[in-house]
DNA sequence: TGCGATTAGATCGCGTGCGATTATTTTCGT
DNA sequence: ACGAAAATAATCGCACGCGATCTAATCGCA
């Protein structure tokens, strides 16, 4: 047997960090035909993806809801304004805040999407209420990380 | 009620990838300091730990391991290698492989990489069967979707 | 033996992530 | 009402991640 005076580092098969890290990677992989289709990167998905869900946001409330620094964000955002599927525009109210809005390109972009649920079902194998739980179960964990750090 | 021709897109709450993606950057928020104070980054912080367990390996091993390409794995062991805790040295045998190997310095920086499975387990919450078991979930996932795509 | 196919790694370009800084606008205390 | 502090985005630099391509070395097989 070994004599640790500090710990042993976890061989990388067993740190949960780097299952995160990898799962991450791999469901990039996954989308990556149907993101190209519909000429999205996955962070641009998510953006989008809150636009589908409440549309008319700003950059920030972007950024705090996918955690993301504005300095990440603002360049996403001006790549989809470029694509075509957003307006940015100053608010009147204002001036500080950039309010981020759909085009009918990007609305009609959303009825694409509903392939990437259906993957994730296929590929994992898992039923729907497993998937639940599980994300319930990583949403919980990255919220108590996000708390300690 | 409304009417779906195609699926409705999930909201990002709902979406495991979002889960996976969120969680390890929250895992890279947490490490932060303590990376900052071994002069490390999180993938190679992976790319340590791999040598840690195993000392010389390929870059193309490591990769693998990683699940990362060579133009990933490449630079980075470079910057590794720039800071003086690796060596990049072609295989005698086969001049297309370069074997990495841990310095006297990188060897030593193991003894400070146990404070981050103790982070982890302070900011979970949780217990170490419980951080294990989703450890097991999150890599078996992981393996399905590499496996469908 | 020789030459095409394969393999291992490296290079390049683009889009993130984020620390650090900057610019502009708004808010707030006095 | 005015100036300091706070809030909101944007800019810059560096390190990934990966698609596409390139180079060099090895293998395979006629």
């Amino acid at each position: 047997m070994t004599r640790t005076a500090s710990p042993a580092p976890l061989g990388v098969d067993d740190m949960l960090c780097f299952a995160a890290y990898s799962a991450s990677l791999a469901f990039n992989r996954l989308y990556k035909p149907m993101l190209e289709r519909m000429g999205l990167t996955y962070p641009q998905l998510l953006a989008m993806s809150l636009l589908w869900e409440q549309d008319d946001r700003t950059v920030g409330q972007i950024g705090e809801r996918l955690f993301l620094e504005t300095n990440t964000v603002t360049p996403l955002i001006k790549r989809l304004e470029a694509a075509g599927l957003v307006t940015r525009t100053r608010a009147r109210d204002d001036e500080r805040v950039v309010r981020v809005r759909l085009t009918d390109a990007g609305r009609a972009l959303a009825s694409e999407a509903g392939c990437l649920p259906e993957a994730v079902l296929d590929a994992s194998g898992m039923t729907p209420e497993a998937l639940g739980e599980m994300t319930r179960a990583l949403s919980g964990l990255r919220d108590r990380l996000r708390a300690a750090a």
